[in-house]
DNA sequence: TGATAATTTGACCGGTTGGTAAACATTACA
DNA sequence: TGTAATGTTTACCAACCGGTCAAATTATCA
């Protein structure tokens, strides 16, 4: 009998297993570079090699890929936040917590935009995602925050703009990264400009534009 | 005899503007919240208040439509930038860039999210805009930054990755305003958020992060 | 091996999409 | 006012879309 993977109740098959990642895959190649309403089943089975029926025998519809996807990613795109650490110096925290959403901005790229694609278009499909896990991450994290600030280990300044900067800055280099390259020109090559890019962020946040008496150490 | 419009070599009607007003303004309300693909002509249509062969009688294809929307948008969208002058004082100068391209985030969302999705999907119809006007604009203006901080005006910076941080963390606002109002609450209205960015901006461009001697004046 | 369950496929369906044809209505202007 | 150009509408089409179905194929395991 044919049963859909939502109703299976078996423990999964070996064949199971590869295909929904093998169509995971597919669906984020696909729906990073095209959002959700621009992107079709039919490409998605194209790039995963395999027949649209096929696929919609492993996700009954293409919201259920999307959803799929999206819980399996938020979790991953979270944990630079989560390394947070309310102990350590908070200047060498926020530091290395920008070179994290940096390298993740350079090394997941189709993620980052995944996101960036369903929140410019109003987050129909995870506001929920948004207004819980999201917020109370935020929440948390900007209490520390504020905390340091307090506390005048770091500059007063509200702590959820300071997440937002933090965000936008970093996520800038994956979402737009064809602008970023139309405006550098072709030469600059991935690795280099993501160091440019690093050492001018880490001293913007830390020290902003301003000529300072003490030079950078 | 029906001649589409970009046969006619006649002066405009009176009709003809009025209508291709409407319909740009209708295309901008649908193309910035669903993106080119994510758009039909039927809805744009039904917010222009006309229909479909109608519409389609002003421009002949979505996609004419889409580049006559892009090129009206793009002059008035760098006009910020270009008003960054090289004779004022440079912190000064930084800092109400910043608070222009807040405004327009905050004034012109549309505008921005345009873009914004434009850009994410690998700015399939406006290479060229980015490679030409864009990136000679902001060569441009670089060239007057990095002469700032030559002359010790600002601190020694890429030029580049400085705009690129500005355009992110003001269109930010824009694009990622679900996300924006998810994490800050429902309570937080449009007035009192923009203030706040505005002031956490400029004074995390001017003085970064660490805790300064000399306090905000 | 054989039978049962899991997987794969080609043909297909109804709805939507961008766009067209041609008849009809309105405007501009001599 | 007449008439030619301009503007608008109804009906329509072919391509594409997400998804179904039943038949065919393959894997599993008693």
């Amino acid at each position: 009998m044919v049963l859909p993977r939502a109703a299976r109740t078996q423990r999964r098959t070996r064949i199971q297993g590869e295909k929904e990642e093998r169509i995971l895959e597919a669906a984020l190649e696909v729906f990073s570079a095209n959002g959700f309403r621009g992107s079709t089943v039919d490409q998605i089975a194209e790039v995963a090699g395999m027949s649209k029926p096929n696929l919609l025998y492993y996700f009954r519809t293409k919201e259920a890929m999307h959803r799929a996807l999206i819980d399996r990613v938020l979790d991953t795109w979270l944990d630079p936040l989560r390394e947070f650490n309310a102990e350590g110096n908070p200047v060498a925290e926020i530091r290395s917590y920008i070179r994290r959403k940096l390298e993740m901005a350079r090394d997941y790229p189709r993620e980052s935009r995944l996101f960036a694609n369903e929140v410019l278009q109003g987050a129909p499909h995870i506001e929920d995602e948004l207004k819980g896990p999201l917020k109370s991450l935020v929440d948390e994290k900007a209490e520390v925050i504020r905390a340091w600030a307090k506390a005048g280990k770091i500059a007063k300044c509200d702590p959820y703009h300071l997440i937002f900067a933090i965000w936008s800055t970093t996520q800038h280099y994956a979402d737009f990264d064809v602008q970023v390259r139309a405006v550098l020109g072709q030469g600059n090559a991935g690795d280099g400009r993501f160091e440019d890019a690093a050492r001018f962020l880490e001293r913007l946040f830390v020290d902003g534009l301003q000529v300072s008496e003490q030079p950078a150490a």
